[in-house]
DNA sequence: TGACGTCAAGATCCG
DNA sequence: CGGATCTTGACGTCA
């Protein structure tokens, strides 16, 4: 049981936007040898512990950790023993994971597939998990921390199928079985299909509420009643449901991502959820940033103070962007009494989903290229100052404008720049 | 055989 | 030379 006063914790996949020094690194397998290897999951370990240092700061206790930590881990061609290299800083890792309360997970891609008609793509669908399990067991951390898996291809006879899944299900180890949990997919097996899966196997149940929208069940359940029925497949030492949400991106392909979460939309679909403890994994464009909006939306502990360091973060892309939001906000954050949260978060949607107006980008840009001015070389000025005017004549595009800011910030290490949202691309 | 999804690595092109 | 822009990849299924 959490100590959390929420009912519900929130977090996101994998990657964490404006922080620095969280970025992972991977390699092909044609150049990795064990040395190179080495040195990136060193990068990416230390990565990790980055993320999972700003997401308690952050209170995000939900975060799936991404299956490139250890890049080609499962390879057969790849053989170092990362675990035993890496042990001391693994350990770490998990234990201010567990000290912070934050619940992880992992989630191997659409090439795991446990329900193949091929035997070698099953082995290697083991060993991946395996991979999986193993990390999660370095880390230290419980049986609540779970993998999630999707069932795999239907073949022409999905019944066949799925009794390859529950067959190979069988085959696995205990140490891959007290994690593993199975999610309804956007085209093969729905979440009937799913909790069918599970009556014959007692796999916790991952419900998808985009994938369910593209793929829904014959049964015309209400979402929240298929939500309902997959709570019932957690046991208490599975820890709380999980369950996926996203947004549809309206401008992309059924099931493309959201650039970012539509708060309104959100707080409807977490008003309408079970009055229990349920957490919920959003998958998102922009991550983290979604996240700790999804939070302050949803929490009632926040106060003022959290708007404004979220402010801090936003003010300078928010000021290119759209201008009268810049303002409004300012003018909004004045009275430190008021949580106008929903009022914040309409100006930054507002914001995101603008087009950018060059005069407005160029004072904005004008404000960053500010913090430069006592640390950067003349040369490294004149640069910026160049590519604000090549901006300004339409020879180059704003993203390199911006890029020219970036590099300079993480030459200069200019904390403020590189934890701001300035950099990222909506 | 290529699309699917993803995003960094690596290659190549440009000034 | 640095920077911008492109193509490629470990993986499996399906049309």
């Amino acid at each position: 049981m959490r100590i959390d006063s929420n009912v519900y914790n929130i977090g996101y996949a994998c990657i964490t936007l404006g922080l620095k020094n969280a970025g992972l690194k991977t390699c092909r397998l044609q150049n990795a040898e064990d040395d190179r290897l080495k040195g990136i999951i060193e990068n990416n370990l230390n990565a990790l512990e980055t993320v999972i240092k700003y997401n308690a700061e952050n209170d995000i206790r939900l975060f799936r950790i991404s299956s490139d930590i250890i890049p080609l881990a499962s390879h057969p061609l790849v053989s170092i023993e990362w675990c035993s290299i890496f042990r001391e800083k693994i350990k770490k890792i998990g234990e201010l994971i567990i000290a912070n309360n934050i619940r992880v997970s992992m989630h191997p891609g659409q090439y795991t597939v446990l329900n193949s008609l091929s035997e070698s793509v099953v082995e290697n669908a083991i060993d991946d998990l395996k991979y999986h399990a193993y990390f999660l067991d370095c880390l230290g951390v419980d049986e609540s921390c779970k993998i999630v898996l999707h069932i795999g291809g239907v073949y022409g006879d999905k019944k066949q199928a799925i009794n390859r899944f529950v067959l190979n299900y069988k085959r696995l180890d205990k140490a891959i079985k007290r994690r593993l949990i199975i999610e309804n997919d956007d085209k093969n097996y729905n979440i009937e299909d799913v909790l069918n899966i599970s009556a014959q196997c007692g796999i916790p149940v991952v419900f998808d509420n985009l994938h369910h929208q593209i793929n829904p069940a014959a049964n015309k359940n209400s979402q929240f009643e298929w939500i309902e029925r997959s709570g019932a497949t957690w046991k208490e030492k599975d820890g709380p449901q999980k369950i996926h949400y996203s947004q549809q991106n309206i401008e992309k392909s059924a099931g493309a991502h959201s650039k970012t979460i539509d708060a309104k939309v959100f707080s409807e679909f977490l008003n309408d959820l079970p009055d229990r403890n349920i957490d919920i994994m959003l998958e998102v464009k922009d991550k983290n940033i979604s996240a700790v909006k999804c939070i302050l939306y949803s929490g009632k502990k926040y106060s003022a103070k959290h708007l404004e360091t979220e402010w801090a973060r936003y003010k300078y892309y928010v000021l290119g962007k759209y201008p009268e939001g810049y303002y409004k906000i300012r003018e909004l954050l004045k009275d430190k009494t008021k949580y106008l949260v929903k009022d914040f978060y309409e100006i930054i949607e507002e914001a995101i989903s603008c087009e950018s107006i060059k005069n407005n980008e160029i004072n904005a840009a004008q404000h960053v290229a500010g913090y430069f001015r006592k640390l950067a070389t003349d040369t490294e000025k004149r640069r910026i100052i160049n590519s604000i005017e090549k901006y300004r004549e339409v020879k180059i595009s704003l993203k390199s404008m911006k890029k020219t800011m970036r590099v300079l910030a993480e030459k200069y290490d200019i904390e403020y720049l590189l934890n701001s949202y300035y950099f990222i691309e909506w």
